[in-house]
DNA sequence: ATCCTTTTACGAATTTTTTCGTAAATTAAG
DNA sequence: CTTAATTTACGAAAAAATTCGTAAAAGGAT
């Protein structure tokens, strides 16, 4: 049984999220490096190392300490993190309307065609369904 | 000219900014009311206040102080707040990728006939444009 | 006028998040 | 082997956000 952890991760958390789910299992330097190309201010090797063993402890990620250079990886999933992220945005920024925030967002957005069709792929799916 | 703020407005001020959208220009009594009504733990009135006393000195709310009881309004927009607030969440929760988002919310959300169809017309309005 | 309630202002305590300095351990280089 | 560089662990400082206690001012009630 998992315990369901309702806080959000922080700022820092979700960007150190973001490139584990990416780039899958790697070393707090190649993190590090990755959040410095990303960011103009330098952010401190121990500065991003103390972050992810706080993550480490709040069951965010997890890691391999076989070899010196312990190496980490996610340990919540993306999908199911994101779809917890988007129902607290809808509601803190949108009064938890999910179609005005959908509205918006295609709205300032150039999709493309094929993105659109997806859309509507999944519009008429749900038509359906109801 | 008008100073862009690029910092967003914290949980706590974007709940408070939400009551001002929704009501208009009310009390600091009226506010702490809404959120202990909205919220199992009690939220002392002096909180509110001081939040909102900040919220001030940023500029995100304006107020009128003829009468004893301060009556405060929003002084940003909440479409564009929503705008920006959008753009950053789809890029720190989705990788920038706010078809992913749109998906996501899409596929979660009960919609009702009436908002999937206000949605193909905008698709039908875009793909026009392309 | 006196008392009671509400409201504001202010400062400070608390909590949360971010940042980093330092020391010890391990590995790599010469 | 000795020195230098890298990594971890730990604690604590700094910064940001939230919370509240207290006092003074303003009104209202009797």
């Amino acid at each position: 049984m998992s315990k369901k952890n309702s806080s959000k991760p922080t700022d820092g958390e979700l960007e150190i999220l973001q490139i584990l789910w990416e780039h899958g299992s790697v070393s707090v330097r190649f993190v590090n490096d990755a959040l410095n190309e990303k960011y103009p201010k330098e952010i401190g090797y121990t500065t991003t190392l103390k972050l992810m063993q706080i993550m480490l402890e709040k069951g965010l990620v997890k890691r391999n300490t076989d070899s010196r250079t312990h190496i980490y990886s996610a340990n919540i999933e993306e999908s199911e993190t994101q779809e917890k992220l988007l129902s607290q945005f809808v509601d803190s920024a949108f009064r938890g309307s999910a179609m005005k925030m959908v509205m918006q967002a295609l709205g300032n957005h150039e999709a493309s065609k094929k993105e659109l069709d997806e859309i509507k792929a999944l519009i008429e799916k749900m038509e359906k369904k109801s």
